[in-house]
DNA sequence: TCTATTATGGAATGATCATTCTTTTATGAG
DNA sequence: CTCATAAAAGAATGATCATTCCATAATAGA
């Protein structure tokens, strides 16, 4: 019984992605999202529920997606440093791409975190995921003698999760693509 | 003749801007404003213009000062390790302070920059600037030896201009003070 | 064909917002 | 005292906003 939806969700999803990106949540209207991912108001309604638990959604599938991907360049057993380097590279490439509007999740720890707890959260567990990400990739250098074993895995990788945030900043207001490729390489000589 | 203004100008900028930066632009309301600043509406409307003017000054001025007191930090000729070393810690204390609000000119990159030419060029120009001054000074350590003769001044303080703008991302969503500093810490090691 | 579900668009609600106008009251300098 | 300026508060304007209600049409499966 029944009729079957004809948009697909997740597709749809990400187009509101795109926009909250590119606008951040409050500039964002509803009217825009509906004028923009070409589905009624009322459609938009019954599927996401409203404006706060779309953008949840949106960026909940952001960090799932963005983590997924980051694991995956991580797991490339290549020295360390070529891997670091290019997944630097790549990613100041995509943030800059499309119009340099930089994360998603960065711009929504600027926007939302403060007054939005749940978002907090959302940038929390990321961060936390995130480092641990790093955290192990550079724990297997370690093992490979590729870092010296004087050097603190956990605190290279908050640092290099903190310097990922200063470049989806810079990308966003200033979008110097080779610059920010040049900082990244500066980097990443504390592995050195 | 007439009558004299019965508030401090910049006093009053200065408490709009305390606003701007814990709430952001779009989410302080010109009654909010009204409600904290303690001067009327119609008076702030006839001394600083409107919401965007008003904003721009208080941008401007909180810049302005930034420069000013980085500039002042950085004149100490004690090591450059050491002078840097204390101007990032204070930094994070001075964000982490008063609620952890970050940096009003990260959060204006962040909400502002992409839609509004005037605080994307207020925020290209603080940029350069500041990449000015730790350039300088970083060149005047190389001169004193502190640094290698082959290290590209103008590249390092670019990384730290980056790196600045990660801390105050990580102030505002997470604000692990300790954490930050110890981040800070690693970022310096590209001077060795 | 019937029914449950989905899509759509119009209309309305109620809230919030920035901004302007107006009136009243106060106050300092000449 | 007088006049130019300043402050404050009320009211109104016009826009935008998220959200809900409703009526209509489409469609897939039983």
């Amino acid at each position: 019984m029944s009729r079957t939806k004809e948009f697909d969700e997740a597709e749809v999803l990400d187009q509101a992605l795109e926009l909250f990106r590119v606008r951040g949540f409050k500039q964002t209207s509803f009217a825009d999202l509906v004028a923009e991912l070409g589905v009624s108001r009322q459609s938009l309604y019954d599927t996401y529920g409203d404006k706060q638990t779309l953008y949840q959604a949106a960026l909940r599938r952001y960090l799932d997606r963005a983590i997924d991907q980051i694991r995956r360049k991580l797991d490339d057993p290549a020295p360390i440093r070529e891997v670091l380097g290019s997944f630097f590279d790549r990613m100041i490439e995509g943030q800059c791409a499309s119009g340099s509007h930089g994360c998603l999740m960065v711009n929504s720890m600027v926007e939302m975190a403060p007054h939005d707890a749940a978002t907090r959260a959302l940038a929390q567990a990321h961060a936390r995921e995130l480092e641990g990400v790093f955290a192990s990739r550079l724990s297997a250098a370690q093992r490979k003698g590729e870092l010296a074993k004087s050097k603190d895995p956990g605190a290279i990788a908050r640092f290099l999760y903190h310097t990922i945030l200063g470049l989806a900043v810079a990308v966003r207001a200033l979008g110097e693509r080779e610059t920010l490729k040049q900082s990244a390489r500066i980097a990443l000589q504390v592995l050195d």
